[in-house]
RNA sequence: GUGGAUGUAGCUCAGUGGUAGAGCCCCGGAUUGUGGCUCCGGUGGUCGUGGGUUCGAUCCCCAUCAUCCACCCCA
């Protein structure tokens, strides 16, 4: 409260704190995913986190809402047009493009971060938001589809969030395909014009198939009898799209074909998926992606062949909130906390602290500082995760001891030699 | 960008046209070196911000900002 009257400067909108409370459960989460990256052969790779506006113009697609509305550009001092990452896929293939990683070689990479869209914030949308994304390069077959589905299944299991997530697949087929299939379907809705609402009139022309996702019931019927991109498959794409199901059901894996599904971003062709789950309100995907295979090209590489895929990390925190799934002792916190009885002993375990991070570096020991009563300070200790409390009081200095108290547990205090702390505590913490 | 709801203590919330309260938290004490339970006391708020009506506004009116939820879109 400042007596001057200044305004109070927050944060932007959209864009939240994390705050220490919060952490655990990212902490937990983020080292999930880099296990099971590693365990699947996934390397990491870190982007900048602002680019040319021109690389996602020209990989999401120049009518998409994201890239007409939604982008944080700017002016660099010396004129260039800047943009704040709205999705990690098109920066992720310019950094292996620029570095060669592409030539003559596959790359299965992983990434995390903040991206940015300009969107009215609510539940499980905010306008700096955070995703893991996995993009694997150069590999045309189904197997590499399966192989990232299967890696985004196993995190599911192994969050415990299995019964609480759907997959569902589609395939959008070859680009020329999808392109011939985009006429037929314009066609028929022109001829069933009359019954299209607002905004599909205005997708009619920026992303007809996106009226096939709509929500309004008077347009259901319409859309049921419309054309359906399954049947207009290349034989190609059927053939991958029927060898992947096929991987997936040997897997174990269950799914929903959901011939509706289309994505947002221009750069998908044939696979495309989606996990979503009916807990989280509107927000319901929490990991999506597909095939992209004619980006690399339209970037200006050599036709490559990509798939990937990107889940909201806030969504999936959110989902492991509500279930209440973060395991208690996935919290963190300190084992031990160490206090002076009182001002004349702080130098000694200030000093005794440091001792036994030098001879227990697994240890996370919190020191009391900051004065205040002996019953303000065993308050904290209490407050604290820590199970023991080590006191320091005039007796303990003189004797060259420690006072060790057990706060979780209904056993007996008792003094032990500063000596032989190092190698009881480890122990008495374990029972 | 559109619609709805809500802004009172650090948090969760009561409340009234006569300048505010509870619970939790925090601090101190009951208990000179022993936390958690209990009891007592205390710190903390220009009632989101600006304007209007009024003798007087936290309350009524207008505007604005913020948050939440939904639409749109997306992870």
């Amino acid at each position: 409260m400042s007596k001057s009257g200044a305004k109070k400067i927050q944060a932007i909108r959209g864009m939240n704190d994390l705050l220490p409370s919060d952490s655990p459960r990212w902490q937990f989460f983020e080292a999930k995913v880099r296990t099971l990256m590693q365990r699947y052969g996934f390397d990491e790779i870190r982007m900048p986190i602002v680019e040319q506006t021109a690389l996602f113009a020209r990989s999401i697609g120049e009518v998409t809402d994201i890239v007409e509305k939604e982008m944080y550009t700017f002016e660099d001092r010396n004129g260039d047009s800047l943009t704040l990452r709205p999705e990690g896929t098109a920066s992720c293939l310019r950094a292996a493009m620029e570095h060669g990683l592409l030539y003559n070689q596959t790359q299965r990479l992983w990434y995390q971060g903040p991206m940015f869209r300009h969107e009215r914030p609510q539940k499980g949308r905010y306008r700096q938001f955070h995703q893991v994304g996995v993009e694997a390069y150069g590999f045309d077959g189904p197997d590499i589809d399966a192989e990232v589905i299967l890696l985004s299944a196993r995190l599911w299991q192994e969050l415990g969030l299995s019964e609480h997530v759907t997959l569902e697949l589609n395939s959008l087929g070859s680009l020329e395909a999808r392109a011939a299939y985009r006429e037929t379907l314009v066609a028929y809705f022109n001829e069933h014009r009359a019954l299209l609402d607002e905004d599909s009139l205005r997708r009619l022309e920026s992303n007809p198939l996106r009226i096939l996702d709509s929500k309004n019931p008077d347009m259901a019927a319409m859309l049921d009898a419309a054309p359906q991109l399954l049947e207009h498959l290349d034989d190609e794409s059927r053939e991958h799209f029927e060898a992947l199901k096929r991987m997936l059901e040997a897997a174990g894996v269950q799914y929903v074909i959901n011939p509706r599904l289309v994505r947002g971003l221009d750069y998908y062709s044939r696979t495309v998926f989606e996990w979503t789950t009916t807990a989280l309100g509107s927000q319901g995907t929490v990991c999506a992606g597909g095939r992209y295979d004619g980006l690399v090209e339209q970037l200006g590489g050599k036709p490559t062949p990509a798939v990937g895929f990107a889940m909201g990390i806030e969504r999936l925190i959110l989902l492991l909130d509500t279930l209440a799934l973060v395991p208690s002792e996935a919290l963190g916190g300190s084992d031990v906390y160490l206090l002076a009885l009182d001002d004349s002993a702080t130098t000694e375990a200030l000093t005794l602290a440091e001792r036994l991070r030098s001879e227990l570096p697994e240890l996370a020991l919190t020191l009391h500082c900051g004065g205040g009563s002996f019953k303000s300070r065993m308050k904290k200790a209490d407050k604290s995760s820590a199970r023991i409390a080590l006191l320091l009081g005039e007796d303990e200095v003189a004797s060259g001891s420690v006072t060790v108290k057990f706060l979780r547990d209904d056993r007996e205090q008792r003094q032990i030699n500063q000596r032989e702390l190092a190698t009881i505590l480890p122990e008495l913490l374990t029972r």
